[in-house]
This record gives C-alpha cells, structure tokens and sequence, in this order.
RNA sequence: GGGCCCUUAGCUCAGUUGGUUAGAGCGCUACCUUGACACGGUAGAGGUCGCAGAUUCGAGUUCUGCAGGGCCCACCA
C-alpha cells in the first residue's frame, strides 16, 4: 500500500493506458462500430501517440470531455479525428507496427515518420506521377482505400444521391492545377502569398492602324495565349477600337478587341489581355465573348507546342525569354516593381497553374445556404461564438467545390464511361454494359474524390450509414465536434453541408474550436523551421498527465497556445504533489487503526471539515459549470487551486496534526477519505493515470465492505451541492495562522522558538483542541481571550475579527526592530484611509445612493465600517511601535 | 481590398451578464534541509489593465476613434 517517494509517470502510464483499451474501456480505432457508452473512440494519448502537438491538445480536449460525460452516465459520441488521407497512411502504419507486436514508442519518432514515408511513396505520389509522365501500367482493380469498405460504400452513396440531384456535375472548367502534385486542387487547398515581382506593360499594335494599346501584365508568358484584348465599353479613350483587331507581338496573331466591363478603366492603362486558357477571369470572359482558347502551358507548367519558339520551354524560363524578346523588339514599354499575389498549393507549395480541364464539381449554392440557416436557427453552436463570422463570410462567398483529383490515392468517382458511345454512367455498383448502348466497353472514371469528400460524411459513415442502424439512430446527430480552427472550412463545413444534405439532420449540435498550440516564442510549429515538439518526447519527460493538465490550463476560448517549458514543469510538480498528499493520507491510514470506511454522512465534528467539504462543493460546482461550457482551462484551474492551496495547503497542513493527537478517531478518516476520493473523481478526467492509480492502490484497498467498478472512470462524477456550509471560526483560524507568520517573518522572530502569545478573539473562542492546532501551526504558546486587548505591548497583528499578540520584543540587535512591521503597518493604513475616502465620497453622492442597487450599497457601508475599525486598529499598533 | 482577434505584473496568460482592495503560473527577494513532497513550505516586491474620448452613480469589462501586433479571406490585369 506503501505510495513511492515520487509520482513516476512512466512507470504507471503505459501500464494503464494499456489496461484501458484490454478491459474495453476504450478502443484506439478509427471507426466506433457498435458504438456504446463506453465507445471512446480516440486512444488516451500515450497509446499510439498523437504525431503533432496539436493532436495531443484535441485529443486531450476530447478526451476529458468524454471522460466527464461518461461520469456523469450521459450516452455520447464524439466525432473522433480525419480522415483525410495523412492521418489514415499514419493509421496504417501503426495498424501494421501494432500487428507486428511494436508501437511508435518503441520504433521512435524518426524511424516512425520514415516509415510513413515509405508507405506513401510506394502507394501514393509517385505511383500517381509514373502514370502521369511514364504511362506506366498500373493496376487499377487493385482496392485503393484498404481504410474501411463501409466508408466505401457510404461515398458511393453520397455521390450517387448528389449526382442525381443534379448537386454533382462534370465539365470543363478551370481549376487550380498543381503541376508538382500532378493534379486539380480546391479553393481552399490554395494558399495566397504577396511576393515582390514586376508588372511588364507591353505594346501590341492595332492592326491597319498606327495606334498600339498597352497592356500590363505579371504573368508575360502567358501572352502566347492571348484570344483578345478587352477594354472597358464606357472608357473614351477606347470606344473607336471596339471590334478593331489587334496583333500580339512575338506570334504575330491577330485577336480582337472587346469591350467588357470587367475592366478597371483607373487601373494601369485600362487596358486588358485575355487568355482563357490560363486565367479565371479571362475564362470568364472568354466564355461570354465566344472566344478561342489557346493552351499554351501544359500540365507540367512546360510551354506546348501552341508557345511555337517557346514550346517545351518551363514556363518561368519562358517568361524570361519572352521578356528579352519583347525588351529586343521595344515592344516592351515599361517594366515596374509590383507586389503580386500567388497561389500556391497548400501541400507542395509549386505556384498553381490555373488549367482549363475536365473535372467533377460540387454545386454549393444550396448546399451551403443549409449549413447557414443550420448555424442561424442556433442547431448548431460554435464555441467560441466569434467563429461563426468567419463562417458565414466564408459560406456566403463560396464557389462551386472540384471535388475530383487525378491521384492514385483516394476513393475512386463512381462513374463509368462507355468507349462505344462515350456516355458516362453514375451507379453505386459497376454496371456490366452501358445503358445507353448495351456496349461492354464501359471503363471507370480514373478520377479519384477529394479526401475532404470521405471526411465529409465521416459523422454518419461511421454509425452505418446509409442502413438505419440501430447507431445512427442513438447517436446522430453526434453531441460535440472538437477540432481546431484551421480545418473549419476544409472538414467542419463540410460535414455541416453533406451531413444536413444526406441525412436531413445536423451531423453535430456543438463545434468547439481550440486554438493552435504553438511553442514557446509564438512561433508557429513546422517541420522546415525544426520547432516541432513530439509529444512522446514530451510526455516521456514530464509525464502524460502533467502534458493534460498543463496543455489545458493554458488553452482558453480558441486562443493559441505558447507552450512553454515552464508551465509543464510546474504540471509535474503539481502531478507529484497529488501523489505526495496521497502518501501523506495513506502512512497515517497505515498507522492507525481504522477498520472500515464507509461512504456515512459527511462529519462536521472539526471545523477544517466543515470547511473543506464546502470548498470541494464549490470547486466541483465549479468545474462542472466550466466543462459545459466548454471552459476547460477554468475547470483544470479550479481543480488545481482547490488541490493544491486548499486541500494540501490547509487541510491536510490541519489534518495532519489531527492524526499525530489522534490518528485512531473515525471520524477524520471518514471526513478526510470523502473528499480525497471526491477529488480524486472529480480529477480523473484531467488527470486520468495517476487517479487511476492511486483509486485503484487505495480507494480500492480501504477496509470496508464497499464495491468499486474496476475503473474510476466509471465512477460519477461529483455535482456538487449548493448547500452552504458556514465555516467562519476555520476563516478566522487562517488568519490567525497568517497573522502570526506575518508577525515572526517581519520581525524576523526565530523561526524554531516556541513564542508567548495572547489572541483577543471578539467573536467565539477556539475548542480547546482547535487552539492546540493553532498553537502548533504558528508555534505560539496562545492563550486566547474573548473581548477586546488592552496591554499594547509586544507585537501586534489586528484584523476585525482578532487581536494577535506576540509578546516577544523585536531582536533590536541592529536597532531596526521592527522596521518591517513599521512599513507593514503604515502601508495598511494608507490603503485603509484612501478606501475610507472613496468609500465616504461615494456614500455621499445622492445619485450613487439613489441608483446604485441597494445590495451594492449595503454593501459599501459595511465595508466602510469595517475599514474604520481596522484604521483605528492600526493606528494604535503604530503608536505602540513608535514607542 | 474585406473581415476577425489581441494589447492586463519582468515573461506567458486568466478575468462568465459593468460594482467596492484586478488574479494565476514561471521568474525575482528573504527566511525555512519540520518525519507527504526542495517537483517542497512561509512571507514579500511587482500592474494609473495600449492611447484618447463617450455612456454610467460606477468601466479592465460597453461604445467610438487612434496606435501597435497577429490571423483569415480575396480572380483587379
């Protein structure tokens, strides 16, 4: 029973941790199954590990969100993590290691993220480039996402439902084409970046005139597919030249001149070059005007054969060539400084090459007007509130959402196109011949669904969707979706559109977004700046626990994180003094005699009792008020307070003195047993290893006939009560205490000496045996009085409710006795005195008396009085000191 | 260009409907190696809550403007 000197996180974490997933408590897979009360569905973080720090916060935000609710015996799911194709290649890998009987723990992080690598190369971005530049065979039937057959089939489904709403359409459009990537990519998966770059204006002659129109231009290369070149219809300077070709330089092509009003006539020369193929806006316009497209950069940005002299050329090397020709041939005007704004890929970080091709779009419109009014009507709640902002701009302004991509790697489009007669069919099955033709030449789509398309049905996909299970009847819609900011537009928003679209019901009724954790100088964490902190390592150093608590005590309402040193360190030193507070309860309970603990009605036979028990019904009320409101880091602070400054500081500091006088007394053990286990419930989902072991060392092996469930996770969580309970003689004891240590450390009074002393109480006096606590507390030899002091000698300590005196003289050794208590004395009493003031001032203004509320008043009034008693007080205390 | 957030002790941050003397952790100073714990204890120093106004009996808290910092969105060549 015996407790080790000091808490050992690694000693006890991996072994409960362990324990957890055996007995079924919880289970470290992706997808809940037959979900249960008991399905949590993200592993306790020092199981598999979460790769990111970020992970580690969301992780333990989930986690202790579960944890409270499982205690509080409320059935909930939580929507657990991505998809998306990183985190699932992470899964593989650690399905095979764990298979193999190893873990990330033991293989460590760098062989660990190694071998993801290898896993990725081999089955996703260089098989999908072999196609793309080699041509190179490939097996097609080969299943792809070996992930899940359910999630499968739900895509398909999805897809087939949207496609014959007519959501889903294919075409030709243009789309952000990542050249290193190999293939399309969404809107968000864009990246806007302002770079310093140059604005070439360029002149092309206007044909079987001696007029030339200038035109500016960041991206020169892309002149070689110039079909027009537009002018606004209303600019004066221009309106002779509507429908008057003119000749781009270099090719020598002709191309007409339009008018259209998407030229800023104030911007540059008003002035614009068209090039369908290459620019949005020009496609756009392209399409309005009947024009030619002309594709003059291909899928490898290389220049193709339409770029003539350039063709084969990389595009940027093609720009500057383009540049010298157009310099050579003075056709070049002007060359300026210009900051230009880039897309970039998110993922690679190549500049996008907006290509016209064939893809697979989503229509929004609809779509996202439900997730809006989903959001409005208040069936969904974002946590912090601020976010719905964001949210809405962002849904207001959306645009339709390519959802196919030219990889190997993903859930393949169910869409078959016939050779024959080259219709394509949708179907959630392969169909054996074409529809339209009866021809057997049908082939599937090579298509692959954006990653975001699976994530987004991943609320419903899980429960069995679409078969009405017995699981997406209980548990959609899920309670709470915890996640961070970052993946509000590529996963939140689109569960909220795909789930309010397949299922008619929102996918969750709460979003609670944290915010990044970042490390200790702000920066934000990134493999390429070498700030990334592995939380392994992390939790191998300061324990698991001390991670949770520490993570969670900084994280407040969506703010950012700066992790630092040393807040963890003081979480360590927190776990350790919860371990040695135990120790400290426990030799004594060896000692004594103590037979059998029994859950009886709490004893209020001493007054730190009565104390401490209203205190634990503060704190749990609390907490409880914090976790529902998603306040997490007040919880943790609540807990920490009441754990260390209240319980360990006071109680224990009382209680233990109890048990030297009297160990063997029932009543402490059962007063002192009641609220250690009450913490320790109300600790378990913050800290759930070293409750874990310590309920199970402890609680569980107390005498006594009680029966425990095998977990404390499985115990209730404590509600707290609003029963007040009076402890006002315990108040008056702590200052006592404090009084006397202010006294010994001001006069600088030896610290070991028992000391003389009288307390002239002017309420009721301490039980003799309470006095005796005091007494040692403070070692004082304190007789006390009730009434008021008379003899002012010594050292003196006043407070409205007692007198302490220390009758011992200041040493005067250095003649600067008490000096301390001099400069003590005198500040209180400039406080005390600006506090009269303010307090008169305001008690004489008749509109404060008049509108101020009543309470607020009454309330000034005592302070004011006591503010006066204590002035007189010290004022007193300073005569004597003078003297 | 549009929008959001932040500015409180040396550092990192709390501060829930406006209410009387603004808090925590770390750091700092002094003392204490007391039989739970030096990953500890006790006492203390340190803030005119970014600036300027407004509303109010009363503003760290509400409103406006300004300054500084951060983030997100955006097809102006």
């Amino acid at each position: 029973m015996l407790l080790e000197k000091a808490y050992e996180p690694q000693k006890f974490e991996p072994h409960w941790a362990q324990w957890w997933i055996e007995s079924g408590l919880y289970r470290p897979e992706r997808h809940p199954g037959r979900a249960g009360v008991f399905s949590i569905v993200i592993p306790p973080p020092n199981v598999t590990g979460s790769l990111h720090i970020g992970h580690m916060l969301e992780h333990t935000v989930m986690d202790v969100a579960v944890r409270w609710h499982r205690m509080k015996g409320e059935t909930t799911l939580w929507v657990p993590g991505t998809d998306h194709a990183g985190i699932a290649t992470q899964m593989v890998v650690e399905r095979e290691l764990t298979a193999q009987g190893l873990n990330r723990r033991q293989l460590g992080r760098e062989e660990f993220e190694r071998r993801v690598w290898q896993w990725k190369e081999e089955y996703g971005g260089r098989i999908n480039n072999q196609i793309r530049r080699e041509g190179a065979s490939v097996d097609w039937s080969r299943e792809r996402f070996t992930m899940d057959p359910g999630l499968s089939r739900a895509v398909r489904e999805a897809f087939v439902r949207l496609w014959d709403k007519g959501l889903i359409y294919r075409g030709e459009y243009m789309v952000n084409w990542c050249p290193s990537c190999q293939t399309a990519i969404s809107d968000v998966e864009t990246i806007h970046e302002s770079e310093p770059g140059r604005l070439w204006h360029i002149r092309y002659a206007v044909k079987d005139s001696d007029e030339s129109l200038v035109v500016a231009t960041t991206r020169p290369e892309t002149m070689l597919g110039d079909t027009a070149l537009a002018v606004n219809p209303d600019d004066p300077r221009y309106q002779h030249l509507h429908g008057k070709t003119a000749v781009l330089p270099i090719l020598d092509r002709e191309i007409r001149i339009i008018a259209d009003t998407m030229v800023d006539p104030e911007f540059g020369t008003g002035v614009v070059k068209i090039t369908p193929a290459h620019d949005p806006n020009d496609f756009e316009a392209g399409r309005r005007h009947s024009l030619p497209s002309v594709k003059v950069i291909d899928e490898d940005a290389r220049m193709t054969a339409a770029a003539g002299p350039y063709a084969g050329l990389d595009r940027f090397e093609a720009r500057k060539r383009i540049v010298a020709a157009l310099e050579a041939s003075s056709e070049l005007v002007k060359t300026e400084p210009y900051i230009v704004n880039l897309s970039k890929c998110s993922r690679s970080r190549t500049i996008i090459e907006p290509l016209v091709s064939m893809q697979w779009f989503m229509r929004m419109r609809t779509l996202a007007d439900q997730a809006v009014e989903a959001v409005r009507s208040g069936r969904i709640r974002f946590v912090p509130d601020d976010r719905e902002v964001v949210f809405f701009q962002w849904m207001e302004n959306i645009r339709d959402w390519c959802i196919s991509r030219q990889l190997w790697w993903g859930h393949r489009i169910p869409a078959w196109h016939c050779r024959h007669c080259g219709k394509t069919t949708v179907a959630r099955e392969a169909p054996s011949t074409c529809p339209h033709c009866q021809s057997t030449e049908v082939e599937q789509e090579t298509d692959v669904l954006d990653t975001w398309f699976s994530s987004g049905l991943w609320p419903f996909s899980t429960l069995g969707w679409p078969e009405e299970t017995e699981d997406l009847k209980t548990y959609y819609p899920n309670t709470l979706l915890i996640t961070g900011f970052d993946i509000l537009f590529f996963w939140v928003s689109r569960m909220m559109m795909l789930g309010i679209e397949m299922t008619g019901d929102v996918p969750f009724r709460e979003v609670h977004l944290h915010g990044l954790v970042r490390d200790a100088e702000k920066q934000k964490i990134s493999k390429t700046k070498g700030n990334t902190i592995d939380p392994l390592v992390m939790m191998d150093k300061y324990g698991t626990d001390a991670c949770r608590i520490g993570l969670l005590i900084s994280a407040s309402a969506g703010a950012d994180i700066a992790l630092k040193d040393d807040r963890l360190e003081a979480s360590r030193a927190f776990a350790n003094k919860l371990w040695n507070a135990s120790r400290l309860l426990f030799l004594n309970l060896e000692r004594s005699k103590v037979v059998s603990w029994t859950s009886a009605p709490f004893p209020h036979d001493y007054f730190e009792d009565s104390w401490i028990y209203g205190r634990l019904n503060h704190a749990a009320t609390t907490v409880n008020a914090a976790l529902a409101s998603h306040r997490y880091h007040e919880a943790a602070q609540t807990l920490w307070n009441f754990v260390w400054h209240e319980f360990c500081d006071w109680y224990l500091e009382v209680k233990k003195l109890r048990f030297r006088e009297d160990s063997g007394q029932d009543t402490h053990w059962t007063a002192a047993l009641t609220i250690y286990e009450s913490m320790l419930r109300l600790l378990h989902p913050f800290m759930p290893f070293i409750t874990e072991e310590l309920w199970q060392r402890l609680i569980h092996a107390l005498p006594g006939d009680r029966q425990f469930p095998v977990s404390i996770s499985l115990e209730c969580f404590p509600a707290g009560t609003a029963e007040a309970t009076p402890a006002t003689l315990f108040l008056v004891f702590q200052q006592a205490v404090t009084a006397a240590r202010e006294l010994r450390a001001d006069n600088k009074l030896d610290s070991k000496s028992t000391l003389p002393a009288a307390i002239y109480l002017h309420g009721s006096l301490f039980k003799e045996e309470d006095l005796g606590i005091l007494k040692n507390l403070t070692r004082l030899d304190i007789y006390q009085h009730p009434g008021a002091i008379s003899d002012r000698s010594g050292l003196i300590r006043s407070t409205p409710d007692f007198d302490l005196q220390i009758q011992a003289a200041a040493p005067s050794a250095n003649g600067t006795a008490g000096v301390e208590s001099v400069a003590r004395v005198s500040k209180e009493i400039a406080t005390l005195a600006r506090n009269i003031e303010n307090s008169k001032r305001q008690l004489a203004d008749p509109a404060f008396l008049s509108r101020a509320p009543e309470k607020v008043v009454v309330g000034l009034r005592t302070k004011l009085a006591e503010y006066e008693v204590q002035l007189k007080k010290n004022k007193d205390l300073l005569e004597g000191l003078d003297r």
